[in-house]
DNA sequence: CGTTATGTTGACCTCCTTCAAAGGCTGTGG
DNA sequence: CCACAGCCTTTGAAGGAGGTCAACATAACG
């Protein structure tokens, strides 16, 4: 993981103009002008699987947005355990609580490869204090990570293994039309759900028994998304 | 539930000027005049135990502080049931949705009698675009209703019924030193939690059983600090 | 004083966890 | 190239926690 898109020498640099960034919700309302003058002090990173973001309880200095790939945000339980709260996915961001505290409130881990971009706290702040539209646009990303929040009790905490493992694939996307998508493993899943990685893995065998989903290598290449959607239902 | 904060004839309206609204962290930056002007559109109403103050889906004009009282947000399930996802205690706010979206995302309903201001999304958008520190103050009550999800997501709805609810009596504050808390019903506490009302009565009969808490007349009028602390491990 | 919600308790059964073991894949070193 | 270690996945068996169904008690209320 190191930087590059703010390296003269980045290969990729002459493409910044039409970098992410600047189709992302955040900075959509600024104009090229202002935004080169913001770009040069944001990272573009690509963090493999496993890597870490950021840990629970350090100093904030940044924000993420996730460009591509799967991030989780786990936190730790007092008895040693933990517990994934959140699932992000390409346009999501991480560590907003950089903005207005001193700490990250999660520790964020990447489930599959991932693109992301590292804004310091300052230039965010800044942009919101002085642009509208980002200011509106980073309140709607708050938002947003509330209703995912509310979506993780709702839809992955509630209900039977079984019901919550249907709808974790179905929030997953693997669909017949974005085929190979990679699903994390029993373990992450475990996590996810609020299961044992055993019954993780016994749902999913069940799942490919019944033809609810195929995976190869890992890969979920394809899915019945009607069935699965009937188990979501519980 | 009927308005008499703004009515000019309502008896408390001379109290405005110690009104909870006015050292209320949103509006604390605001000067005397600034809050004056602002305060007339905002009504102070007053919701009876059960009281619903808005519902999941409907537009959203208003947004919601909480002065005294205990208020529950859920949502409506697929499968015709529901699941409480936020607890909200004096000096939260709720239906923030109201501010970047149409409709609200939650039923909110009155858990004990809840005192409550309800300003016009438009006034707290105004104040969030001419006041700085109400801007500020707005960006960390979103990051409030973050921390409270996860928190639902992490004390809540993780371990095993009995961690859950002595996790649950801690966050209601039930203490020594504000005696007399009431308690949610039974139902509540299973919607809460995302158990049974049967184990919810089970797991607080155990608890008296155990001399862990007192109860008298639907109020918890004293309980085993330590005890419930170590439960809550899990 | 019946009527209706709410709380309590018991019996039973299902789902999930726990503990255990075996197979499969990957990387490493001989 | 093979052997072996380590991790993940799968599967089995046993036990427990919690759900379900039902009966009954208690309290709230017209």
């Amino acid at each position: 993981m190191k930087p590059n898109c703010t390296d003269p020498g980045w290969p990729g640099r002459a493409k910044c103009a039409v970098c992410d960034v600047r189709n992302f919700v955040l900075f959509s309302g600024l104009s090229a002008h202002d935004l080169d003058a913001m770009l040069l002090p944001i990272d573009n990173l690509n963090a493999p699987q496993h890597a870490v973001l950021y840990q629970q309880g350090e100093p904030a200095p940044h924000v993420y947005t996730l460009r591509n790939g799967l991030i989780k945000l786990k936190v730790d339980l007092p008895n040693g355990g933990q517990r994934t709260v959140r699932l992000l996915r390409p346009g999501d961001v991480a560590g907003m609580e950089a903005l207005v505290g001193e700490t990250y409130h999660h520790t964020a881990i990447a489930l599959q490869d991932a693109d992301v971009c590292r804004i310091p706290r300052e230039v965010v702040m800044r942009l919101d204090q002085t642009n509208q539209s980002v200011h509106q646009a980073l309140l709607q990303r708050w938002q947003r990570s509330v209703d995912q929040a509310d979506h993780f009790i709702v839809a992955l905490s509630t209900g039977p293994a079984e019901a919550r493992m249907a709808r974790l694939l179905i929030t997953l996307g693997c669909s017949s039309a974005q085929p190979e998508t990679t699903i994390p493993s029993r373990k992450d899943m475990g996590a996810l759900l609020g299961i044992t990685t055993e019954t993780a893995s016994r749902v999913i065998a069940e799942f490919r028994r019944r033809g609810l989903i195929h995976i190869e290598k890992g890969d979920c290449i394809d899915y019945d998304q009607a069935g699965l959607a009937r188990l979501a239902q519980g």
